[in-house]
RNA sequence: GGCCCGUUCGUCUAAGGGUUAGGACACCACCCUUUCACGGUGGUGAUACGAGUUCGAAUCUCGUACGGGCUACCA
């Protein structure tokens, strides 16, 4: 009998959640929902110093658009809280104790000075005249350093009673291979001996991470943690920490996920201002700084498209399917097929799959998103019934939301400006006459529907020797301003007769 | 520098020893469309390199190169 599937996400609240984030959070989610298991997200704020104002509440607010609600977290409750990490302070340091008792951990008292000196202190030993790395500390170098392997146990023991700043680092063994099965890389092994000794509990008596991570995902009951490849290279200390401290049995299975790489390594939201793309789910305000960036939904995406473009970032169902919806990815979701290598983000196809996401959402969603876009562009938008057939004429050609505007505004408030040199070259009295006959037969039309409206342009056109191809194009540019938009008799209906004819004879005095 | 992970069209990827190496985005051409799109058809374009195993390698092994990540009392 296996245990109920427990994941978790576990973001620090320094800022706002990017690509890869959201991507970690879906897959979570994906793994959970589909073997019908708990997600949960968890607050990593151990870093004091980091803490960002507004960042906590941002993620939230970003799962909530994208429709990934955590089953359990601050927001949320739950039977495993505090599901903020500096809320359980008090749990962690009695491991860190118990690993300095059994031996796997000690005290190090050294001073932030004491540290740098010895990074960058040349090589002691050998004939190296070259120094290109940084000193780590580890078995190499312990035993001369200030810590509670090399003073005596009453030194030490007056330190800590005098209240002595201090962390506590393990003791990393000097020649064992450390080894597990990632669920995405199979079989991943280490040298403990090549790995620093890591800070495990900090001297402000927080946990690092590395703590952090492994109590509380046994706290907690995970049994599958998952987390992007930059994590890989610490995953002997967290592998050790658990055979230590809670038995390698009961470890939940790792897996690594592929990095999502920007047009130069690893993403950053740099990259968003550089390369003129959204890196952030929303849009996120700096309050330290107060620099903006950019996020997906306001740049106009749909919430499902954009779940879409990152599932398939580094996943793939294995046919030929693109467009799944969240249904349909917790489905066919597994951690066998997530790719190993890194992806590079690709925006074009990002908009892609907005576009397509446009295309196949209804009318009736889209209207309330539409809606909302024009009363931010002041256009006053009083019929439903209107917007709903503009909707729907105009939505296969937007790739994001804000094409709707560029795409329909002349629906609904005449155009700003004019393409009057695409007509001007070739207007002449006899299209003007025209024009003015088509007012007069508009002005007396019974039925207003694009069927009658496009017959009869096409007779007087004959009766005046006039080709029709001739004359769309000044019509069209008359009631749109330009060469886009849906066909122009069905922009005509939906005008009515009243704007439409008010909108020819206004033209017809510019071409003139 | 050290360690770890990776490497199929420009990009995302399929092909779990035998395929003319498939699809999608982007790009180009044509068709449809009296605008712009949508749609349709077709095209350009890839197994990093070198050994080995095998009748046969994109696929397995090793090496090289290249790319990325990590190397904090950050996560």
């Amino acid at each position: 009998m296996s245990k109920k599937v427990r994941v978790r996400f576990a973001p620090s609240p320094t800022g706002g959640l990017h690509l890869g984030g959201v991507r970690t959070v879906l897959y979570n989610y994906l793994f959970a929902r589909k073997y019908g298991g708990d997600f949960l997200v968890r607050i990593e704020d151990t870093d004091l110093s980091r803490y960002v104002q507004g960042a906590e509440e941002y993620i939230f607010d970003t799962l909530k658009w994208c429709g990934l609600e955590p089953d359990e977290s601050v927001q949320h409750g739950g039977d495993y809280g505090p599901y903020r990490q500096s809320e359980r302070k008090d749990s962690y340091r009695q491991y860190a104790e118990q690993l300095v008792k059994n031996g796997y951990a000690y005290y190090a008292f050294d001073t932030p000075e004491e540290l740098e000196k010895m990074r960058h202190a040349p090589l002691a030993i050998g004939v190296k005249t070259e120094q290109t790395h940084t000193q780590q500390y580890d078995h190499t170098i312990r035993m001369k350093m200030r810590n509670s392997l090399t003073l005596s146990a009453d030194e030490t023991h007056k330190l800590l009673a005098d209240g002595t700043r201090h962390v506590i680092r393990i003791k990393m063994p000097e020649n064992e291979t450390v080894s597990f099965t990632d669920m995405i890389r199979g079989e991943v092994s280490f040298e403990t001996s090549l790995v620093d000794d890591k800070v495990l509990l900090k001297a402000d008596g927080m946990p690092t991470y590395h703590l952090a991570v492994v109590v509380d995902d046994h706290l907690m009951r995970i049994t599958h943690a998952f987390r992007g490849e930059e994590w890989l290279p610490s995953a002997p200390v967290h592998l050790l920490l658990w055979k230590y401290l809670f038995g390698l049995e009961n470890m939940p299975q790792w897996a690594h996920f592929p990095l999502i790489l920007g047009p130069a390594g690893k993403l950053s939201k740099r990259d968003g201002a550089k390369y003129g793309f959204p890196v952030f789910a929303m849009n996120w305000n700096d309050p330290k700084t107060g620099e903006l960036t950019e996020g997906f939904k306001e740049k106009g995406f749909l919430p499902e498209a954009f779940l879409n473009l990152l599932a398939l970032l580094g996943w793939n169902d294995g046919g030929e399917q693109e467009i799944f919806t969240k249904e349909e990815l917790i489905e066919k979701f597994s951690m066998e097929r997530v790719h190993s290598a890194g992806a590079k983000f690709d925006y074009e196809k990002a908009k892609w799959f907005n576009h397509e996401w446009i295309k196949k959402t209804t009318v009736d969603s889209l209207r309330s998103p539409v809606r909302n876009l024009f009363e931010q562009n002041k256009i006053t938008v009083s019929d439903d019934v209107i917007l709903d057939k503009v909707i729907g004429l105009v939505k296969d050609r937007c790739t994001l939301l804000p094409d709707f505007i560029q795409q329909s505004s002349f629906f609904f408030k005449a155009p700003e400006s004019i393409d009057v040199d695409a007509v001007k070259p070739k207007w002449n009295e006899a299209k003007q006459l025209f024009f003015a006959e088509l007012i007069r037969n508009y002005e007396l039309a019974i039925e207003w529907n694009a069927h009658t409206l496009e017959n009869n342009l096409k007779e007087i056109a004959a009766a005046n020797n006039l080709k029709p191809g001739e004359l769309m194009l000044p019509f069209r540019i008359m009631l749109v301003g330009g060469k886009f938009g849906p066909g122009v008799f069905e922009i005509a209906e939906l005008l009515g007769k009243e704007e439409t004819i008010r909108r020819i004879s206004s033209a017809i005095k510019m071409f003139g």
